[in-house]
RNA sequence: GCGCCCUUAGCUCAGCCGGAUAGAGCAACGGAUUUCUAAUCCGUGGGUCGCAGGUUCGAGUCCUGCAGGGCGCGCCA
């Protein structure tokens, strides 16, 4: 089955072409605001009609003339000045559920071509904890590496892990003169923190700054002692990252830090110099792209090092030789925006040609509408944030289903509170500062992920009722007024899946859940299922049956589970 | 100072390439339940889309200027 979009966008293709006019690849077509004025409309009677300097509602008249449509309901209207309204019959809309419940993809296309993307994201930073900031980058990032590879997409994930900067010459100082070896047992990462700090403040004192310095270059000159130390760092980093991927349920298929990249900078520097791209500045050598910033792109520090331009740098032509991707996404904060354009910038001049984005996004702000910290002031740690969004929404399944045993309970609060959580930052436009609050992510009211999760359950409960099994009917007849809304609302999953994409914006995936679930919970009101007679009782049950599916998988597109009860 | 982003209902936010009378949730008020999980649904009130110009048949959306806010701005990442 095609989406009803693109079916539409094909039959005014057609009949534009029959009246002598060049259409565009896609017309424009869309789901209306408004039913009174059907389930879709188009514009471009008004804009060919301004191409072509003629009436707006004659153009539209042939235009609907020669539209072969009757298959998919009553013959589109003309309204106002120029608009098509189309409006999908009950029999075409029954065709189009049944056909999308026989898919396993739910009537959601396959793009083409299939393209070969590496998404950059989460990168936290090695012997510090990850805390709110990364959150938004971790599961933006998952959740586009879901889409694309549910769109068909070759995709290669990356964590570009900061596992090599000029923090560990304080971070090997302070393990060596300041570590408390049971501390370090205990909370790794928190140790890290602790000793960084310290060594920090202590060099203040120019004498231990010079031996901090003293560290890292021995690090970077590869000795034996500093590297042994500096592995130990990553890799008791490492275990707590992980624990929390695990528990947000993100993978990477490459981990690969600035560390691995270090030796070919010294070469790609050189090259560089032979392209002829950068210049000499205060002992530095910078690429300069002076339409997008007066400040300089810093390939290499005047000391010599190389900071993470070089790195970025270094790691985008590595990504191109092992992958040959058609795109490289990097899913990081609005803040390094400049640093990205002078990335690309580069890259161009260098005759990259594939797509590079900055996906960026807005930061995460406290109920004080200041950047999320502690009472302390510190950031907020993002196990720690977990873990309350798990015990916070423990209690109102303890409430709801104390029958249940303890594991399952917290299974369902983990489904629930970790969902609450991605689900806040995904519903939201991904340039939006959004304000935390556990009040409105865990409400059961609203655009939240608990409110979808009901509905699921709701739906679900249905079937755990039903005497025997369910067997979808080869045909649908839909009778009530909320089925026909339903199976409308349930068509366009195959149109809202691929917009996430353009623009890269889950958000518009999160509005059609919420909005699909209003519709279930109005038909869950007006529409018994279970004391229904049939056929109608197997109409609703394949209803319920599809529409929880969209729902899981939606949802599961947002890398959020389900649960059957809650 | 320069650059990027933002400003939509009391609050938090949607609003794709310009399309019809700008939508949700929360909060306020009024209804519906011997429940297929009411963790729900229905209804009411609430708007100079920051301000001023411009382009257009049509502007929350595009352009210019201004005001307010956020962020970035040579050797951190």
């Amino acid at each position: 089955m095609a989406p009803v979009v693109s079916t539409l966008q094909e039959r005014l293709r057609d009949a534009l072409v029959r009246i002598g006019l060049e259409p565009d690849e896609r017309p424009q077509v869309s789901a209306t605001t408004d039913p009174r004025f059907g389930d879709y409309q188009t514009n471009v009677a008004m804009t060919y009609a301004k191409r072509a300097k003629q009436n707006p509602r004659a153009l539209a008249g042939r235009i609907v003339a020669a539209l072969q449509v009757s298959d998919l309901g009553p013959a589109p209207e003309i309204a106002g000045p120029g608009f098509i309204n189309f409006r999908l019959g009950a029999d075409f809309l029954a065709r189009q559920v049944a056909e999308m419940a026989r898919d396993e993809r739910l009537g959601v296309p396959v793009a083409s071509p299939a393209k070969t993307i590496i998404i950059d994201f989460s990168s936290p930073n090695i012997a510090k904890p990850m805390h709110v900031g990364h959150i938004r980058s971790t599961i933006l990032g998952d959740t586009l590496a879901r889409v694309s590879r549910f769109l068909g997409h070759q995709v290669v994930t990356d964590n570009h892990l900061g596992d090599w900067g000029t923090q560990f010459g304080k971070v090997i100082y302070g393990w060596k003169n300041l570590l408390d070896h049971d501390a370090l047992e205990q909370h790794p990462v928190a140790e890290l923190v602790r000793i960084y700090r310290e060594a920090d403040a202590a060099a203040a004192d120019p004498r231990v700054l010079d031996r901090c310095r003293e560290e890292l270059v021995k690090l970077q000159q590869g000795d034996p002692e500093n590297l042994r130390i500096w592995q130990e760092c990553v890799s008791r980093s490492m275990q707590e990252f992980s624990r929390v991927y695990q528990l947000l349920d993100v993978h990477f298929d490459e981990q690969l830090g600035e560390s691995f990249y270090h030796a070919r900078l010294a070469a790609l520097t050189a090259a560089l110099q032979k392209e002829g791209v950068l210049e000499e500045s205060d002992g530095a050598l910078v690429y300069w792209a002076h339409s997008l910033s007066d400040d300089p792109f810093i390939i290499r520090k005047s000391d010599g090092g190389f900071g993470y331009a070089a790195t970025d740098l270094a790691t985008l032509f590595y990504r191109l030789e092992r992958w040959q991707p058609d795109a490289i996404w990097y899913v990081v904060g609005a803040p390094q925006q400049l640093h990205f354009k002078q990335l690309f910038s580069l890259a161009r001049r260098l005759g990259v040609k594939i797509d590079l984005e900055h996906v960026a996004f807005g930061s995460i702000l406290g109920e004080d509408r200041k950047l999320m910290r502690t009472r302390s002031g510190d950031s907020v740690s993002l196990d720690e944030l977990l873990e309350e969004a798990i015990e916070r929404a423990a209690a109102p399944v303890a409430e709801k289903n104390p029958d249940l045993p303890a594991a399952e309970r917290r299974r369902i609060a983990e489904i629930v509170g970790l969902g609450a959580v991605k689900y806040a930052e995904l519903s939201q436009h991904r340039l939006t500062d959004y304000v935390f609050s556990w009040d409105k992510l865990l409400s059961l009211h609203g655009n939240t992920a608990p409110y979808l999760q009901n509905a699921y359950v709701r739906s679900r409960a249905i079937f755990r009722k039903l005497p025997g099994t369910f067997a979808f009917p080869d045909t649908l007849a839909f009778t009530a007024e909320a089925e026909l809304k339903l199976a409308k609302a349930l068509v366009q999953f195959a149109d809202a899946v691929p917009a996430i994409l353009d623009g890269f914006r889950p958000n518009v995936l999160a509005n059609y859940l919420y909005e699909l679930a209003a519709v279930f919970h109005v038909f869950y009101e007006e529409c018994p299922v279970l004391s229904a007679p049939e056929p109608q009782r197997a109409v609703r049950l394949a209803l319920c049956e599809t529409f929880g599916r969209v729902t899981r998988a939606g949802l599961g597109l947002l890398g959020i589970g389900v649960p059957e009860r809650m």
